[in-house]
DNA sequence: TTGAAAACCATATTAGCCCATGGTAGCCCA
DNA sequence: TGGGCTACCATGGGCTAATATGGTTTTCAA
């Protein structure tokens, strides 16, 4: 399962093309379908999510297991399918990012790329600082939940590393993913 | 299987014809029938449905191994049989809306696709983005018991995320949402 | 014969593909 | 360990093929 982590600024040219993080293309290696799977999130904030191809499929099996004449079938399908993009990677390995994608998130010159584990968001650089600001407090609430923090003792909680990672939009990259 | 997803406008010429989108079409990619089967949904949506020609054999097979003295079986063939128009593709990939369809989903001069995996809508574009609005908002009620989400509400983090058959990797869901 | 439907053709726009270039991170060797 | 070197990455731009769309001709049936 790709697994996608840290962030980085990308620039998006005047045809509205970004280059996908090479660590993300990396964990995407050998998916069936060479791009990512671009859709709102549910909730109302003011980004872009961007899925493994094979993720809308599976998204795709469940709700066909589903009652086809319940109507929470289709309301299902609807949000979550119906707008998704899917974007293909060109030779270099960037995506375009589709209108309603750049409105949604208020892209314009730069695109940041924030790793969340299977998914990942795109942000306009600086609605991101801001949201990330809370993303933070929230998690220090949380993270205590998490059933490895607890008991493990010490441990490179994500917390730590959400701290140090957003800010200088640098490159780290671990080159090691497959 | 046909797996249809994302949403696109197209035109709907004087002739009543429109474009059906490329990516759906290839999603037909090799089916007998070049074209696509065209039904009203069975709740009272104002839109036209699509699926593979496919698909419409499979229903009529499962129908023809129902008691044929059955009025219960007259009755599913005429609901999802009888009304079905079957809208062949001419060289450029285009249908032929018949009137019945115009008119039930109010379409005039632009046609909305909606993917939603096995099966496409066809709406007007102003309808679409009413009952977008109404699906996402029921969605992210009905969200939490699909597998690849941890609950998009509430973040619980390994419920139950063995549950259904298909999805091989349930996980790290939204770290917030709402 | 006339209307409708289907086949055919023509074209603007777009999306995808290919090539080029500068910068940089990591590697190798002295 | 420092400096040069190389391969990869990010970015730009042009070109081509596919797409969407409009119109015209042909065919068929009423």
């Amino acid at each position: 399962m790709a697994l996608f982590v840290s962030s980085s600024v990308h620039k998006i040219d005047r045809k509205g093309r970004v280059s996908v993080p090479a660590a993300f293309r990396a964990a995407l290696e050998g998916e069936a379908f060479n791009g990512v799977a671009l859709a709102p999130p549910l909730s109302d904030l003011s980004c872009v999510e961007g899925y493994a191809g094979r993720r809308i499929e599976q998204l795709a099996a469940a709700i066909g297991e589903m009652n086809p004449l319940a109507e929470e079938t289709d309301a299902l399908a609807t949000a979550l399918l119906a707008q998704v993009h899917m974007a293909g990677f060109d030779a270099e390995g960037r995506i375009v990012l589709p209108d309603e994608a750049r409105e949604r998130a208020g892209l314009s010159e730069r695109a940041l790329f924030a790793g969340l584990g299977a998914k990942f968001q795109i942000w306009d650089p600086d609605a991101f600082e801001a949201h990330r600001a809370v993303a933070v407090a929230q998690a220090r609430q949380s993270a205590a939940k998490l059933p490895w923090s607890g008991g493990a003792g010490s441990g490179r909680a994500g917390s730590e590393r959400a701290r140090a990672g957003g800010a200088g939009g640098g490159g780290a990259g671990e080159p090691e993913a497959g």
